[in-house]
DNA sequence: CGGTGGGTTAACGCCAGGTGAACATTGTCG
DNA sequence: CGACAATGTTCACCTGGCGTTAACCCACCG
């Protein structure tokens, strides 16, 4: 997965030693050289994070950074200047910078802020999936063929669990401990659980998921048309 | 809105000087004095923000991040030390941290990163959306499909908490931490400021924005017409 | 036949959450 | 100063979802 930068600095010669060492480590530059320059191209096009040069012709890097924010672009943004002064890092980070490095840099330190930024802001989407079963665990919505399911908590832990081993069975012993931890009920509660787990899961569709294999436990996965 | 933040830091007097300024500024602050303790707080509750010292008792803070981020944990992580090398840089962001700042810092600069990183879609001053529903934060300023919300400083601050999380759903503790901190109120206040939140944003539409997942929170953003 | 493991269904009680109104506090303006 | 509006807090009550229990059903196997 490439990381699409987009660099504005209007000192010709550093900005291709940067580019040259970004396109090396596997991140792809575009480049303004100006501050207006950089403006149309940030809002033409989608990049991963910009890099801000604060001293440009035409539109310094924090009025740049204000007017993508008002545009509503959220992309990260590191601003790059020579200024170490406490005013200008407060001023960019006000106007919506994300970081703030002072040159001289070293450009491997620039690349990890780089990464940072971009992984921080790709939604680690936190899913398990199963055939066309999808448990989004960042949103807490199950869905199967794009059709969401309703859970109760309960419900949620079990298919969490099954999901997790799939494709291996999980046995009673493990699902109750899931659920419950240490201090078990009595009576057939589980029972009832996956049996509203069933309806709720496979209810409405041709090809059961839910499995139970006597005398092992219950089984996510396989692909058995149901009866 | 209040930001909640986890300080990691065995030095007291500096410690001290942080949480002093930090509270001012109206950031709620827990503080560990070592490595492990730092650990097992991250851990047991939410935090928007850690500041991690690096060399600290029984494990430092490099080690103490990765372990974070090998159990799952997000939150976004500033590096604070005495450490200029490249070197510990390179591999603070390798584990997972998300900024570092170099000691001494000035204050003021530290706020700014802690904001920059609390606010998820950071800096970005200016608009929350979430389906048709818009927050105009530099204006106060929130309307759905165009017409204008009318909501009280604990509803705003509420949805704001709420569309900062989307589409994940926010548990009652940390709405009530976003509200009022440290002190919380008795009774059922929240409750009633979010029936009155529901009441402003979902009250004269066909799609309900704002879900409560029993047992879990509130979710903003599940697109489910209302019965 | 009865035992055993599992499936199905209905009933019950608890409690998190929802609701409307009353009361308290603050600030503004005539 | 006093009235009023806007907001925050508290109270009493309602509701429905969820977990639990129990009773019954079925199929397989000795």
């Amino acid at each position: 997965m490439h990381i699409h930068l987009l660099l504005v600095e209007d000192n010709i010669d550093l900005a291709n030693t940067v580019i040259e060492y970004l396109e090396i480590t596997g991140i792809v530059c575009d480049h303004a050289s100006n501050g207006q320059m950089g403006l149309n191209l940030a809002l033409a096009q989608h990049h991963d994070v910009i890099l801000l040069d604060i001293l440009l012709p035409r539109m310094n890097g924090q009025q740049v950074c204000k007017k993508l924010r008002e545009h509503g672009n959220q992309t990260p943004i590191l601003m790059l200047s020579s200024l170490d002064a406490l005013a200008d890092k407060l001023a960019s980070f006000s106007v919506g910078a994300d970081d703030y490095l002072v040159k001289p840099f070293e450009l491997p330190e620039l690349v990890a802020r780089i990464r940072a930024l971009s992984l921080r802001r790709s939604g680690q989407a936190n899913r398990l999936q199963v055939a066309d079963l999808i448990m989004d665990l960042s949103a807490r919505k199950a869905s199967r063929n794009g059709q969401e399911l309703h859970l109760s908590p309960t419900g949620w832990t079990l298919l969490e669990c099954l999901m997790r081993a799939s494709p291996a069975p999980v046995n009673r012993e493990r699902l109750e401990a899931a659920i419950w931890g240490d201090k078990l009920p009595d009576s057939n509660t589980l029972k009832v659980h996956m049996h509203r787990l069933r309806k709720a899961v496979d209810k409405d569709f041709a090809v059961a998921l839910i499995q139970t294999l006597p005398g092992i436990g219950v089984q996510l996965g396989a692909i058995c048309a149901k009866g």
